[in-house]
This record gives structure tokens, C-alpha cells and sequence, in this order.
DNA sequence: CCAAAAGTGTTTTAGCTACACCCATGA
DNA sequence: TCATGGGTGTAGCTAAAACACTTTTGG
């Protein structure tokens, strides 16, 4: 990949996205670890002059998942001076190409779109863009610090979850198309941080009438089998 | 006012703000028209390159209205290729300016982020730019025909607006410092559109212990004054 | 004393919690 | 038949809505 062409894009905009997944005990997030420098940021990126802001987004969360198509939401923008960092910038660029300059429009003051992003973990390999040596998942309670105040928006995506978890289910993007009761709850209380009643959360979900039953799942082990789930496609 | 100038400023980047007020019977809010062209529109402006985007729609509104300290709190932004228009931009340089130049990096295409202000109707002395004829306020249920998807800014604002009355009692800030609970109420009514249960309406405001009881409000009418509350400033 | 509006008490209802119980499963 | 986890029934609690009643005000 070559440095983004400043002709080719708007200036002064970018976005970040925090892509969560959710791999059984824990909520996730990806993050990139660029060449050579230590530093950990969001996968970002910029806008091209003729592309809608929404599927920048899309695209720069493809390159990076995989994924065509996935639970998308902005969530909030980002516009204080103090986010940007020039040197920080110019460390990154300067490790990875021998074509540096000192004015490249990259160093300029950016505002950001704060986007998150909800997967299915399991369907995800994560691939690393030309600037980072590697992009991982990391637990939400064990975030290194990370560059542009990219620990805010994160703080800031996932209090945005949290008050939107029961809109629409939206958990269940976070789980196969088919699921337990028991995995929808673990979600549950992996986004809010704590436990919730059994029995009172299997009523909740079933009130809603928003999940269909199939065949059960049989573990082998020595207890009842529990249904699997999925979301009715006719409340979409 | 001159043309806002190109190297003060953060490129494709732009703020609407939707100044609501309430003026006893319904909700309004702010619209400018601009000069010789029939266009009307939201406030809105530019970011200048050492400005906090928060800041930037400050300035804006006190320009507008006068007033320094009001609820501000940004909703969504808008990124969609399809929400610029370079020709009703040109149309109104035109309209104004000898200097009329046809490459401005006013006709390029702007991100705009949204943000909604909710103000003291009887504080505020409207103040029309030099690029506008008026500004004035309009009844939410007439607005008319708007420029660059303003329409939909507007809804979005409302319904951000309606998702939130609840938090923090956002309703006051339409209201003076002192009001009666029946202003409160019509405030509530006007943003929700629905009518409300009169006692029920006050038993929930009075069980936030958010209000401060004080003297009551003689009307000269045939009835029991009601009393007067305010914002319990212990709570902000 | 009356009418109108404000404030409060009371009854009813709906939803949620907690607990208990039963069911299915494989050892 | 036992232990384990899943599903549901039921009693009790709490919050909210509906209605009625009382209070205050000026004619």
C-alpha cells in the first residue's frame, strides 16, 4: 500500500472504527500496531472525493475483516484540536516509506468520524494493512494506551453500545446466525459488565418477539439440550 | 462579512446547528433565508484550523442569537456525496459578492456534522448574517423546502431530541430559569408531539428531585396559582 | 358559592424479580 | 437414578397509569 494521494481524498476528515467481536468469554475490539514504532492505534482512514462517508467506512472495515456485510454505526465525531499529533504521524510515515516529506497533508489537523462495528468473530481473519505489522483482537478491559485519543473513542463506543443493546438485538450481530439463549445472555453481560438473571432475561428476550426457535443443540454433555435461536428476518 | 477565507479553515468539513425554541404553543426553530435567491436554510459555518469543532458551533450560534451559555450537544454527521450543491452554493456567492470566483472552496463538497441547540425563546434577538436577508423562527411542523438535505438534518435533530428529553430534563433549557410544571408539560407535549397525562406528568418530574419548589404564580385568574420550579443547580 | 386549574391520595394494572419446580440428557 | 443445566409457572413486589378528591383563587 502506498501513503494515501492527498488528490484523491477530502482533507482535515477521517474516521476510526471499533470493530467488537465476541469470542465466548470476553468482548473484543481490534487494533493495529503500526511498523517499527510501538504505537497502537484504531483502524482508521480517510474519505474519498467522491465515496459517502458511510462507505469509506465500509470499505476500510472490508480490507481489514473481510466482511461485506456487518452491523454498522457512527457514533460520534471527534473535532478537538488536541486529538491530533503530528509527530506521532510523522514517526509512522517516516518507518515506512523512504519517500517522506516534511508538508504531507497526513501531518494536518483532523477531525474524526467515530464509527463501531459489530461481527462475528468467528468469521473474521484479520489481515494488516501496509503500515501495521499487526492488527489483533484485544479484551476491552485489557487496552494498551493507543495513539490520537483513540482510548476515548473507545470509552465513548462502547457506552454508545451499551445504551443501544436493546434497540433491535443488537447483540446478536456479535453471534452466529444461529445461537443459544445461554450466548446471547453472555453477550449481554460482556457489553454491560455484569451478571443478569437467568430466567429473567429468557422471558425478556422471548417478549420481544423478535427471535425464532429451531431445532435444539445437543452438547453431549449430561443436561437438557437448549434451543438455538435465530433473528426473525421478517423484523429486520 | 467577507467570504469565509480558505486558508483559516478546515477544508470539507461543516457544522449545521438546529436552534430549537418554544414560544408558548409550539416548537421552532432558527432558519435563515439568503439574499435574492429564494434559499432558505440552517446556520451553519466552518471550523477554523485552531478551533475545537464544539467551539466552532458556538461561535456560530452566538452570532446568531447573542447568547454565550446555551445546551449545545452534537447528534450525527452527515457524509453522503449526495448532500452538496455546488450550484445553489455558487448561486449564493453570486448573489453576493463582486469578488465572484468560479473554483471557491465553498463549491466543494462538505462533511457536515450536526448539532442541535435548545435556548430561552424570549433571551434570543435573531441577527441575520451578511449573507442572509432574515432569520426567523419556524414552527417545526412548517418548515419549508431547505437547502442541501437540511430537511433530513432536522428530523434527525428531532428525533435525537425526542430520545433524550428524558436525561437530565433536557426540556428546562426552552423554558426561563423559573416556570410552572403546565409550561414544562406543553414543552414535553410540543417535542413528543402527544398529549401527557396531567398528574402523572407531574409526579414523574417531581420524583427525578431535580426541581426546586418556589414562590407561586398569581395569574389574576379564578384558580389556584401554581407553583414556580426551577433546575436544582446542585444537580448540573 | 361557583368554576377553573393545581396539587395530592388511592386504586388498579402491568411489568419485572425471585424462587421453585419440572424436563431433558448422558453417565 | 443422579447430577447438571434449560425452560416455565407462580407469588410477590414495584412502578406507572387512571381516576377521584381536595385545595386555592377571583368573580
Amino acid at each position: 500500500m502506498d501513503i494515501p494521494k492527498k488528490e484523491d481524498h477530502l482533507l482535515n476528515i477521517s474516521y476510526d472504527s471499533v470493530i467488537f467481536g465476541f469470542s465466548g468469554d470476553a468482548l473484543k475490539i481490534l487494533l493495529l500496531e503500526y511498523h517499527d514504532t510501538g504505537f497502537f492505534a484504531l483502524p482508521g482512514g480517510f474519505v474519498r472525493k467522491n465515496e459517502n462517508l458511510n462507505d469509506a467506512v465500509i470499505r476500510g472495515v472490508k480490507e481489514r475483516t473481510g466482511l461485506e456485510k456487518l452491523f454498522l454505526e457512527q457514533f460520534h465525531t471527534f473535532g478537538n484540536t488536541s486529538r491530533s499529533d503530528a509527530a506521532a504521524m510523522k514517526t509512522i510515515i517516516k518507518a515506512n516509506h523512504d519517500s517522506y516529506t516534511e508538508d504531507s497533508w497526513l501531518f494536518d489537523r483532523f477531525i474524526s468520524v467515530g464509527y463501531y462495528a459489530l461481527i462475528d468473530y468467528a468469521k473474521v481473519s484479520p489481515t494488516p494493512d501496509a503500515l501495521s505489522d499487526s492488527i489483533d483482537w484485544y479484551a476491552i478491559d485489557d487496552i494498551p494506551p493507543l495513539l490520537f485519543e483513540h482510548n476515548l473513542i473507545i470509552e465513548k463506543a462502547i457506552e454508545t453500545l451499551r445504551n443501544n443493546l436493546n434497540k433491535k438485538l443488537m447483540g446478536i450481530n456479535l453471534l452466529p446466525d444461529k445461537f443459544t439463549m445461554k450466548a446471547l445472555q453472555q453477550v449481554h453481560e460482556a457489553i454491560l459488565d455484569e451478571k443478569l438473571g437467568r430466567t429473567a432475561f429468557q422471558r425478556k428476550m422471548l417478549s420481544l418477539d423478535l427471535l425464532e426457535r429451531h431445532e435444539k443443540q445437543f452438547s453431549g454433555k449430561a443436561h437438557k439440550a437448549p434451543y438455538l435461536y435465530s433473528f426473525k428476518s421478517d423484523k429486520a
